[in-house]
DNA sequence: ATTTAAGCGAGACGGTACGTCTGGTCTTTAT
DNA sequence: ATAAAGACCAGACGTACCGTCTCGCTTAAAT
């Protein structure tokens, strides 16, 4: 329990008292990918989620500091090698596929759940900060080492940022699940690796020219 | 009042009765506008919002569902012509010029709104329907205008679809925007737009062939 | 229109303007008998009375100070000579009959409208005293005629107070209407007209005597 | 709390969970007496409740239905031992010092609370009917007792059904306290009951023979 | 074996916002 | 001038959910 809030790794602290049970915990999990599987995140309340998990609310704001948080640990112990990582030899073909995956399992009722704590997120700074550090970075350490293969087989621009890269290719797709405004089919995928990879201006045309790759908050 | 429920243009029925306050509903945006510089959405209540506007809860609730479509009014309302729609002469320069104009908007306290918005939108889509229709495609439609004359000039591909290309050039930003994850810097913005007007694929890397292009929402 | 609020005979004033309804008076009146009969004074809107009438709810609050006074009109207008006021020439018969009659009013849905005016009365005195003005003393007026004929004849003790008569006859009855702890049925009024004229005293205890009899509030 | 919905010799449910407030209840009708003898009934608030007894307003929701509930659960609660019945070995004496004490406390602050449950009562058959069986049945049962004695010492004819006798002594005041057509001195008191026993027929006539006793709601 | 501290289930509690309802007033246009 | 339509204000209503709290019971390490 806890995964959040406690170091993963902490000698489970054998002082006196009652230990933690460990059912409490995964039955907290489970019940809260249940109801989110059927109710969105605003919509669950943690009286609910005590209750199906046949746990005390109180034992619930022990372990977790709200609903919020508890939806997001459910969510990250489940996504555990839910989206594929390719490694096709072909960078194009790597993030298509990667980004093929992602889209469809965004569209998935657990999927949606990556936009809700991305919502929860604008009103609290805590959900969206543990959010980033412990689902997004992890993915996007993932992708970038598609990124760094690409970049070693001459494939990719060396010159570009590769967080420019990795939001380039993602960001569109979020945007549209987002606010809905576009298409999540499968070949949009392709075409928006696609134009990502070709760019969209043409190749004569040459005011726009990429300019050196600058420091950002993380990077390889 | 209602703009978002009555057709902007209907003849003020001038039927009987007593007409509505015009400065009722002036009031009411401009206490909401008022209270969101200084609050967020999900902070400020519909109470609070009526006392400011010295207006009763009744009239509030007769005029909008509810207070985030007051909110969404508010912000509609106050948006006319915050955002420039440049025309350089240069494609990659008018895209640059604008979105660095969005993104450092959306840095200040009503910019902030439109993750706030999306936020609401992912648990009512009534909300985020709205919000597409009345603010999303209106500030797309006129970037339409920045891609079209890109296309015209021979400075975009003809062959990629507007709406990826609008996708791409926004959708980066606003993924950083909504995850904070990526620095909104103003020099981002030329660096975003540059990558996707170059591509970040390697000239000679041939595999990435662009596809045809397609509709929005359907497609072959 | 305004029975209350207006003199009756008050000449209809013919000066300028648009000349009173009639029938809204006597649209209001019926629609408000209507609804009377159907749901209880507490759950009766004006709103309602207005729509029914097919009048504004201005034109209600012009003739009458609020809901309550409207139903007090519609009542007093359908009562006239609903309960009849007998004369057998016995002051015993007179009482049964007339309290049987009464009895079985109250418990119609129209009659249930008495004790509804009481309750509403606790806390508006206005009501109240209209109430009392307009409907209770009429009655008692004309019991008290009964009660006279009964005096005269050697039915009735002339030294006891006709209020206190009038008041031992009536008020058991309606305290039962009001609190539901007794039965209402018909052979209850003779019942009780019959206690209260040979006393629940014996005929020998002679502790009990009458009192001289005292000025009250309205009286023979 | 909640003398109205459980057993009042439950045995204080001693099981699993955060007992109880005591001081919640306690505070609730305390403050709910405090109110009533200021305001009326109609005029009170839930809020104000909760406000003044520092009790939120969902505690109160909890534990009783509505406001009304509360403040007869605090009039109950208040009324305790509050009116006498006497025994000073005449029936005669006993009511009329009862109807005295009765109709002295009906004109104070909190009396004119019996007024406003009777009027509530009318639109909420609950409240009604909560207060026939935890107000009225016991002051009734009390006062049988004293029926009860008279009709033992010889004063009080047996044959007058003791229901019948209760209505005859308190109908004809509480009619005169809820419509305030009549006087509530302390004379009346007396001129009332003596009438009720000496009975307002002469003495010679003898039409109005008295029935056989009745028992209370259903009759032969 | 006995402390004793923590974990835990049950559920009461304060707080706050919600959206609804009703009473009564005010404003505009039509008659 | 009066009516009809209906917008408006004021404020109470009862509900929902949040996160905290107080119990009494259970568990297991420390004594």
């Amino acid at each position: 329990m806890g995964q959040i809030t406690e170091f993963p790794f902490a000698p489970a602290n054998k002082c006196r008292g009652r230990q933690r049970s460990v059912e409490a915990e995964a039955s907290v999990l489970k019940a809260t990918l249940y109801l989110l599987e059927r109710k969105s995140l605003r919509e669950i309340t943690t009286e609910a989620i005590a209750q199906r998990a046949g746990v005390s609310k109180t034992t619930i704001y022990k372990w977790w500091p709200n609903k919020n948080l508890v939806a997001l640990d459910a969510y990250l112990s489940s996504m555990t090698a839910r989206v594929v990582m390719p490694d096709t030899g072909s960078a194009f073909k790597d993030f298509t596929l990667q980004l093929r995956s992602v889209t469809s399992f965004y569209k998935s009722p657990l999927g949606r759940l990556f936009g809700q704590f991305i919502a929860e997120g604008q009103s609290d700074p805590a959900i969206l900060s543990l959010f980033r550090e412990r689902f997004l970075y992890a993915r996007r350490d993932a992708a970038r080492v598609m990124w760094q293969r690409g970049v070693m087989r001459g494939e990719i621009r060396k010159e570009i940022d590769s967080e420019i890269v990795l939001d380039l290719i993602y960001g569109p797709m979020i945007f549209r699940l987002l606010t809905g405004h576009g298409s999540l089919a499968e070949d949009d995928s392709e075409a928006m690796v696609a134009a990502v990879f070709a760019g969209i201006g043409l190749p004569g045309y040459k005011e726009a020219k990429v300019p050196t790759p600058r420091r950002r908050q993380k990077k390889s």
